[in-house]
DNA sequence: GCCAACGTTGGC
DNA sequence: GCCAACGTTGGC
């Protein structure tokens, strides 16, 4: 089993929204190496961080599941999404989404500060590489079990 | 294939 | 709002 990390912006979908619907389609990566990831990385069951970026206090703030293999992400068929794609075809969807289910929220968020802090116990951590960018990103399960400790 | 210009991400 | 860092685009 492998273990990931999704980030999204709270006001876009934060972790109390997939905690109401359950399940949702991890639509519109727009980037191929977190495509790649979930084509080629994830398998149903692998558990992944749910991060939220882009707001206040930055950090992982619960836990969800892969819940299917990925799939086309219909979002780029669609001429009036933000996320559609003229160059893709239905015949050769050129991005894909897994489903992602709520498991749970942590009993409070574990901040980016404090992944920070204990940059030199988690080692080579694709969060906090210098200028990353990736919303889909691997974690190692030494990473994975260290940071739960820290909840 | 190079690389400048541009758009986006995301912490601060 | 600023800006560093990065990925993509497109001219050549």
């Amino acid at each position: 089993m492998n273990h990931w990390l999704f980030k999204s912006e709270p006001e876009e979908f934060s972790i109390d929204m997939l905690k109401q619907v359950r399940r949702e389609p991890w639509g519109g990566v727009r980037n191929y190496q977190a495509r790649n990831y979930m084509r080629d990385g994830m398998q149903p069951g692998d558990l992944a961080f749910f991060y939220h970026s882009n707001c206040a206090e930055p950090g992982i703030v619960g836990i969800c599941s892969i819940a299917g293999a990925a799939k086309a992400d219909m979002s780029q068929f669609d001429p009036a999404s933000d996320y559609f794609d003229p160059a893709s075809k239905p015949e050769a969807p050129r991005w894909l989404c897994v489903d992602v289910a709520y498991k749970r929220k942590l009993r409070r968020p574990i901040t980016l500060a404090r992944l920070q802090d204990h940059a030199a116990q988690l080692g080579d951590f694709a969060l906090t590489r210098r200028g990353n960018r990736l919303s889909v990103l691997p974690v190692t399960q030494a990473q994975w079990d260290y940071i739960l400790a820290l909840e």
